[in-house]
DNA sequence: TCCCGACGTTAACACCGTTAGCATTGTTAA
DNA sequence: TTAACAATGCTAACGGTGTTAACGTCGGGA
């Protein structure tokens, strides 16, 4: 036979290509960019082939979320082996995090739905400029009351502001409302105002 | 005169109108539900009466973040002024915050452009387990080995991670890769792991 | 040789944001 | 009173989106 199994690879090899253009459409232009048509565009097939392939265009988008998840675990293990110290691991792990998230922004933003919507225009916004300073003023008093007068306000401030949106976002990522987050909050402030 | 005040007035009336519907539509059916036509449809006026008051749909979106950030300032501002003491301040505007994010999900999702989008299929997925199990690793062993053996090491991934996404989010919002992302994470991750 | 099933197509449906062009209407000036 | 004008809101269209129904074509098995 074999005949099965050539239709096969053959599929799966269109499979292939539509990801291929997908992520290059998706790069170069970013995730708003991509459609099926111009997935079907570059691939020189009509656009229900790739309906063959994906249910619907989110599916397409989950395999890379998919994709972009093992590659994170990946060099978090990788970083992780090539330290001998739990510590020592967390602190290198967090770099490579980060290192991750801006090499590779297009799967990073895609992870976690991070849109980049209106956020452009209100940006340096006087709305925003008054959130930072009711948060900053606290901060700044506290390291002044505090063992580490030396503290870098601003910088404690943006530590204290991603720590909340953290929180609060990857809580809502996982849309279960369960009290954990509360726990969670309440032991990273606690340990944040500690730093102070 | 007074015939160009009452234009103006009138003017000002449908903008309120066009806000208003919106403002329902997104609240019921969520911000990917919301288009110029339902509005148009909904306050009973043509579609182009909406561009009339508005550049563009992203200038609605716009406004309301604006008043995102306006509402979540008050509250704030509110609470650090019940509390006499800055530490204490941190403590309540943290709860605040997380009261807000959820209480006023709509508003937080768009301030910060949280899209929400294939996570849905990978919640829960073998792919975000092995990262969980990878990251929770380290951090069991670190507290076993450290004076705080008690910690619930469950609750202190999500803290690490929360951490981590929220730094690295926030940093991509606001799209200047200035080097003071690294200070704050680095920062933050030294004060996470002094806690465990 | 005939049939069947898989593959890929065209064409459509129902939406979307946005804008050009037109009619109507109320206001002002002659 | 009437003519000109500016503002207002309309219809209709353009070009795009995701998705799917219906049709043709062609290779493999009976």
């Amino acid at each position: 036979m074999g005949i099965i199994e050539r239709r096969q690879r053959q599929k799966e090899e269109v499979r292939g290509l539509i990801l291929e253009a997908a992520w290059k459409i998706a790069r170069e232009e970013g995730w708003q960019a991509l459609s099926i048509r111009r997935i079907a565009d570059s691939i020189e097939y009509s656009i229900p082939v790739i309906y063959a392939h994906f249910a619907n265009k989110e599916a397409i988008l989950a395999e890379f979320t998919r994709q972009g998840f093992t590659m994170l675990a990946e060099r978090l293990n990788e970083t992780k082996t090539a330290h001998p110290e739990a510590r020592q691991q967390l602190e290198a792990m967090a770099q490579t995090y980060w290192e991750f998230a801006f090499e590779q922004k297009e799967y990073y933003q895609l992870m976690f739905g991070l849109g980049i919507p209106a956020c452009e225009a209100v940006r340096n916004s006087p709305e925003l400029q008054h959130l930072s300073a009711i948060m900053t003023d606290s901060i700044g008093q506290a390291i002044a009351g505090g063992p580490y007068p030396g503290a870098d306000t601003f910088l404690k401030f943006h530590t204290y502001w991603s720590i909340l949106h953290g929180i609060v976002s990857i809580q809502m990522i996982k849309q279960d409302s369960d009290p954990l987050g509360q726990l969670i909050l309440r032991d990273a402030v606690s340990g944040f105002i500690k730093s102070l």
